[in-house]
DNA sequence: GAATCATATTCGTCTAAGCACATGCGACTT
DNA sequence: AAGTCGCATGTGCTTAGACGAATATGATTC
């Protein structure tokens, strides 16, 4: 069901950031917690948290509690036409070379045996975890 | 041959403006003279001309002079991927409305037994002349 | 209930970029 | 060569948004 004004405009903007790319790229096959973004992007958490709500507020991610961890996904924009180009987006972002390191990061921390310092009790990412 | 640097990040940035949005999208049967676009869009030329410097930069559109008329038409971005996801995006504009009015104004415009008084001499777009 | 942890938000600053208005430039016309 | 036409660019103003640093919030733990 296409809800109501959506414009293609707010997909591009939200797409017109490098962190915000790395952040999508990341979320590719999961839900993903905060504090691995922080960690991967090795970038301040606030800078983080900010761009998961532009994401949020451009209608691509949707978040989840859990106690303090807070999860975000991807979602299908509400558009038709924006929610197909999005799916290319995600398709080419895994494919890229520069976005690829970060998903590898991503696997190599959170399958390793243990997590690191940081990350002591953090929940790992749905589907990876499994 | 994929060129040097380009940035997927400055392709969607180069998208995330709706007037350029809606000059792509007329660009994309044919070459296009900057009279159209002024008579088209309804806005003023500098913010016209303006916005397709900005495509020229992002390496998306190319121009052609002929006399003092300026044509300006599409281009593959130096990069596979933003090439591929651009391609996808055309797609995309020619289905959507709020684009199409546009193109259908153009048609209307340029395939009429005569220009109007404004356009008097204009090279009309190439493929759609024949 | 106080401390702590994970995340969100506020504040101040800086830069990119949008716009309207005016002007500049190159090419054609006469 | 002077004027005009089509387009580009400079100026000044305004706003969005990116950032670091500090602080607030909400949930857990002790």
């Amino acid at each position: 069901m296409t809800k109501k004004k959506y414009d293609i405009e707010t997909l591009f903007k939200a797409l017109a950031d490098r962190t915000r790319l790395r952040l999508i790229s990341l979320m590719g096959d999961s839900e993903v917690c905060v504090c691995f973004f922080v960690a991967i992007l090795k970038t301040s958490q606030p800078k983080i948290s900010r761009h998961l709500a532009y994401l949020r507020r451009a209608g691509i991610v949707a978040a989840r509690r859990e106690g303090k961890w807070m999860h975000y996904r991807l979602t299908e924009p509400p558009d038709e036409h924006a929610s197909h180009i999005f799916q290319e987006v995600r398709a080419l972002l895994s494919e890229h070379p520069e976005f690829q390191r970060d998903r590898e990061t991503l696997l190599k921390i959170c399958c390793a045996p243990q997590l690191p310092v940081q990350l002591r009790r953090a929940p790992r990412p749905a589907t990876l975890a499994a």
